[in-house]
DNA sequence: ATAGATACGTTTAGAATTTGAACTTAATGC
DNA sequence: GCATTAAGTTCAAATTCTAAACGTATCTAT
């Protein structure tokens, strides 16, 4: 299992962060948002070694990001698949791809679509309760009631770019 | 400098994440993106080792996501900010903070908010050219012309979720 | 029923990475 | 000059990862 851990921040990102930051993780994330549910698959497309995969599994699944079920045709067969908090995790993918279409590709490999419409994804964008696009140009982060001193002093600084 | 690479895959994701999905890159782009811009703040506010920091802010400003400048005037200082590139990753960010909120936190640390309403940052949405609005349940990703069969067959029964 | 293959692991030694402390170098302040 | 600060570098010890072998249960074919 990992030890190592990330500076223990209130900071919901670093949260985050320590949760599915973790290289490896991601991969397989990515995996699993791709369809891939059994261990020699993850193995075959992410290249990672068995023990780690193996480590990393029962992590995820102890975070509740996996479910692992049995196989009822093949009793072999164990399958890992995203729970409701995994699938959660897709914009966050998504942006991964948009933001590496924009700045490390020119080839088109793959685009994400509307499946009635068939219009491409061009972007990504955060709103708010009503459906108001919020731009990154004209986003703050404001501290919350359970902020503690010290943090609220390093994000009272920080705007979004 | 780290030599461990994940699996080349052609994959967009799979790019990025071989390029930022290192466990600490993320945690210094977090920071970058809440203002830290040197050496011994990154230090204090991720808890990487020297080494390692230092390995890692080359590599980033190799990669064009941090620019590197000195300070001019305390020519002691250098300064590590963050490119268009490299703020380009705020929706990565943010969907993360958002994942955060939802799924690890009850406590109400940091909210992003529109700078001139107010509003609440509660969700990111993937949009077409046009604004449409695309829902992860009616989002497909689809093969383009510059894909291998390889890698085609794989992504052809993948759906967002 | 036996033999071989498959799926999912675990174990282990060696390799690679990371840490933590000490050390450099260059610039600043007193 | 002398202490301090910022940004690294160096290196031995600790941690993590890999790759190959091994283990176990289940399935398939003979």
């Amino acid at each position: 299992m990992l030890k190592r851990q990330f500076a223990q921040h209130e900071c919901p990102l670093a949260q985050a962060l320590g949760e599915i930051g973790d290289g490896w993780t991601l991969q397989i994330i990515r995996e699993a948002i791709y369809g891939t549910t059994q261990f020699e698959a993850f193995r075959a497309n992410t290249g990672a070694s068995r023990g780690l995969l193996a480590d990393r599994l029962a992590h995820l699944t102890a975070a509740a990001i996996l479910r692992k079920t049995k196989g009822d045709s093949d009793g072999r067969e164990t399958f890992y698949e995203l729970t409701q908090k995994g699938r959660d995790l897709w914009p966050v993918m998504l942006s991964l791809m948009l933001w590496s279409d924009k700045h490390l590709q020119d080839k088109d490999i793959v685009s994400a679509r509307s499946g009635k419409t068939g219009a491409r994804v061009t972007d990504v964008v955060a709103i708010d309760k009503a459906g108001n696009i919020i731009t990154p140009q004209d986003t703050v982060l404001q501290p919350g009631k359970d902020i503690s001193p010290a943090f609220k002093a390093r994000i009272k600084v920080a705007s979004a770019p």
